[in-house]
DNA sequence: TCTGGGGTCCTAGGACCC
DNA sequence: TCTGGGGTCCTAGGACCC
């Protein structure tokens, strides 16, 4: 991952533009674009949710609902208690804060973060999306660090004396996103990607912070620990056991003694708390896993609801990898019993497959475990994915003997237990989909014209 | 205040291969 | 046959993020 930078020269400053935009309280601000009404109001946007009732989690609030203690994350039931629901027919009557209340949309949602995201790949040649309300640009070759002439040092939007052409370029991406998409957005400019995202966060809403090189150790310094990204509650406790508050102590720590406790992310977190992140700003690359889950309003024990819905998530997975063309290689399950434990079990096959029956099969397989126990939550995942055509083990014209021919599967060499489940299966089902198949074998059928050009079984399937 | 859904990355231990 | 080291794959769990 090292750039064009030479080793051991770590003091060279570096001089990337990395904006990070961060849309406010997105999923408010898009029911505001549609309910212009909403706008200063505060508005709550409950996962799970049905209008009326108190059930679900909330997904984002609006600011002005923060200020009725609303937070991400919390229950609903509980959002109601800190802010109590607008009800439209009494509306005048009512002087105490109320909260306008909303279900998730994603597919509305989806929607506008595609107008913001036209508007970031018009403005960076490399955009890395995080995820729907997130996005990391390289903009060093669309503006520069220069100092602005006659800018307003007091005006800066950032720790830096005076004011950088980079700020202003910043502001443009704002305010095109505003325009074209109709949300507001935060942005942090930074040499760095984690210094620019600790920077989007620093003023927000509608908040511009410019870090330029030369600023970003004093500007994280007094910064406490949980901001910098990757430090979560377990660990900001555990630095503060350490005597470690801020990024300052954090940069100032002994960087053995942190690696001794935290391993590998403690020379990173180290790293991020000096601001060195060399990493560069990638395009958003394939997914590694799809899952789906879903919770039970009560625990449940019976078997049957749980068949059902594990059935239900399968489905569901293999529809998403089918429509995005992944295979998969394996297949798990996740069990949450009260109050909040998570088991998951996995199996993995010994090629990549499209085959929604056979994840069906194995998700339900895993279930068996979990015959027994009380749940409140159940998922489906699949992972392993790959992405290229050629790669499906189920295609026809592969022969068991072919197969034996060039020996067990070596991919994974293992032949445990789970070989063992893997061949009590196959009597239910056509051998070639579970049995091991090499590398070379796969090659060569990849380079078999004939057999390029059959339909892979999914699709014999689809069509007939 | 008992927590919704979709992800990523890392670690640890066991099995297995050479 | 015994001993051992290096490397890889697999599963399970945990922390974290939005």
């Amino acid at each position: 991952m090292e750039a064009a930078r030479l080793p051991g020269t770590p003091d060279e400053v570096d001089e990337r533009i990395v904006l990070h935009v961060d849309m406010d309280c997105f999923y408010a601000s898009c029911e505001r674009l549609r309910e212009p009404e909403l706008e200063g109001e505060p508005v709550v946007v409950g996962m799970g949710y049905e209008p009326g009732e108190t059930n679900g989690a909330v997904a984002t609030a609006s600011y002005e609902a923060r200020e009725h203690g609303v937070e991400s994350a919390q229950p609903i039931s509980q959002a109601l208690e800190q802010l109590p629901r607008m009800e439209a027919d009494v509306k005048d009557e009512q002087s105490d804060p109320r909260g306008y209340y909303r279900s998730v949309d994603l597919e509305f949602y989806r929607s506008v973060a595609a107008d913001v995201k036209a508007v970031l790949h018009d403005c960076a040649d490399v955009v890395r999306e995080v995820s729907i309300d997130e996005a990391y640009l390289d903009v060093t070759d669309r503006t520069g660090w220069d100092p602005v002439p006659g800018g307003d040092p007091s005006r800066s939007a950032g720790p830096a004396e005076t004011r950088r052409l980079a700020e202003g370029y910043a502001r443009h991406v704002i305010e095109r996103i505003q325009r074209e998409a109709g949300v507001p957005a935060s942005v942090g400019v930074a040499p760095n990607m984690s210094t620019a995202k600790i920077a989007s966060d620093f003023d927000k809403p509608n908040g511009l912070t410019v870090v330029p090189p030369g600023h970003v150790r004093s500007f994280l310094s007094p910064l406490s620990t949980a901001e910098i990204h990757g430090v979560g509650p377990v660990t900001a406790r555990e630095l503060s056991e350490l005597g470690i508050e801020t990024a300052g102590d954090l940069a100032a720590a002994d960087p053995t003694e942190l690696e001794a406790r935290f391993g590998q992310r403690g020379r990173e977190l180290y790293a991020r708390a000096r601001g060195d992140d060399d990493r560069e700003v990638t395009p958003t690359g394939r997914p590694k896993s799809l899952s789906r889950e879903s919770a039970f309003a009560e625990p449940v024990r019976e078997v049957a609801p749980k068949r059902e819905t594990v059935r239900a998530l399968a489905a569901d997975v293999a529809d998403r990898a089918r429509s995005r063309e992944a295979l998969y290689r394996t297949i798990g399950i996740k069990a949450v019993e009260p109050p909040f434990e998570v088991n998951t079990r996995a199996e993995s096959l010994s090629g990549p497959v499209d085959d929604p029956e056979l994840l069906e099969e194995i998700a339900l397989e895993l279930l068996e475990e979990f015959h027994e126990t009380r749940v409140r939550k159940l998922g489906v995942r699949v992972s392993n994915l790959s992405f290229e055509a050629g790669d499906q083990a189920t295609l026809g014209g592969f022969e068991d003997a072919e197969i034996e021919a060039t020996g067990p599967a070596d991919g994974n060499g293992s032949v445990g237990p789970r070989e063992r489940s893997t061949d009590e299966r196959s009597s239910s089902r056509p051998s070639r989909f579970r049995r091991g198949v090499d590398q070379s074998a796969l090659d060569e059928w990849t380079r078999d014209e004939e057999a390029r050009n059959e339909e892979p079984r999914d699709e014999e399937a689809r069509n007939g």
